[in-house]
DNA sequence: CGTGTAATTGAGTCCATTCAAAGCTTGTGG
DNA sequence: CCACAAGCTTTGAATGGACTCAATTACACG
């Protein structure tokens, strides 16, 4: 397997995997982390496998999975380049991850971690800086769970997706309808019906089903909250 | 105001104060943290206010609030002894923080973050370790604001909160029914008939309306998912 | 161009909500 | 120690937003 000695890496193609306080870049230039590829549904990790690893999405989509007993399904979060993902608290894997399209990440050894942060204490302060990302936007997630119509959900998901990628007023949409209703809460029928009905009052375009043009960002922002 | 040399203080009356990786103590015996004691109601801090401390519940409840505009309100956690609050990404404060009954807590100031962990490494360990552990129930939370039954919901907070005190099968209920529906994304009515209905199914039985006693745990923990 | 998957659209249902009222606690002052 | 007031909780009836079930349409891929 090929190794990273660093995140700004000329091999990563993408300028928005290098944003902000989640370059993880390492200043001594050793390797360490490696590079994994994989296809469309791919798992990365299983809920239950042993968390012994944490990732970087460099290019691609990742969603983080949990299935209930009877099949009722929520993803908690879409991981986008630069967002890193698979620290939790315990021993194991409470979420699956998942490639919602073909994705490159960089793998991290959880038990090299303390040597990592005693080398370079900057990587340290920055996972920290990307944890606490992390949970303002599972705090903000549950605001729009908790308390928001299906309206005020589609609108939030979509100005969050725009201020996360670099599209301006065009979003891509690299999951399905059924990835954005298990992670908003609602049916995919909701999903369907609620951009149906935005389309119709001005707030956006649909281009193929995939792209979306934010028309109204200012109708959007207020149903926004 | 007065001074803290370590978590593990004497004058800290309540032993669940120091369970588990959140016992933030310092081995080197220095002053680290200042007491801070509020009344039931009383913020800790506001939406919107300047994020330069962070907290660390000995005493009593303490809730993390955001409402919107219309008044819409959810609580996105209850913070209990040993828990740390208020540590956030950006510069301000996105949720409000209040004591949901009395309350004591030790304050650290954020600007000496940094200085706090190069002396003493433990405590920048520590406070990775609770931050992830505010992040794994951020996302479980999600799981249930997202896909669970009102049913589900309160067997699930009953048995969350059962879990991170010590009274065995009984729950003593700090917060009153409007929290407790904030924070389940239901209303006051709903969590009323609800514990109603798990009196009449042997699930719960009530004490005063403020204490739970967990009478068919297995059934529970079947409708926790 | 045909096939399978994904997305949309429609009709009826249901769980939680809203609106309304009664019952229960708790704290305070006489 | 009791009585009252204010707030909290419970209970009831009717409504509604999102869901389920069902069918059609659009799209992607060989």
């Amino acid at each position: 397997m090929q190794t990273f000695t660093a995140f700004n890496d000329s091999r990563v193609p993408d300028a928005v995997a290098l944003r902000g306080a989640a370059n993880l870049a390492n200043a001594k230039d050793r390797p360490i982390g490696t590079r994994r590829v994989l296809a469309r549904g791919e798992e990365v990790f299983s809920d239950g496998d042993p968390c012994t690893r944490f990732y970087k999405v460099i290019v691609g989509t990742v969603r983080t999975v949990r299935v209930l007993a009877d099949g009722r399904r929520q993803i908690d979060a879409f991981h986008l380049p630069g967002d890193v993902f698979g620290l939790e608290s315990g021993g194991t894997h409470r979420f699956a991850a998942e490639a919602v399209n073909d994705v490159v990440l960089v793998v991290y050894r959880r038990n090299r971690f303390s040597d990592l942060v005693k080398s370079d204490p900057a990587f340290g302060e920055q996972l920290m800086s990307s944890t606490l990302e992390s949970l303002d936007r599972a705090h903000e997630h549950a605001v729009l769970l908790g308390r928001k119509t299906a309206l005020e959900r589609m609108a939030s998901f979509l100005l969050n997706l725009a201020g996360r990628t670099a599209g301006g007023d065009r979003v891509e949409l690299a999951m399905q309808r059924g990835d954005i209703a298990d992670h908003l809460g609602l049916t995919i029928e909701t999903v369907s019906r609620t951009l149906g009905q935005m389309v119709r009052d001005g707030l956006i375009r649909l281009k193929g089903g995939r792209t979306v043009i934010l028309a109204d960002k200012a109708a959007l922002q207020l149903l926004n909250g």
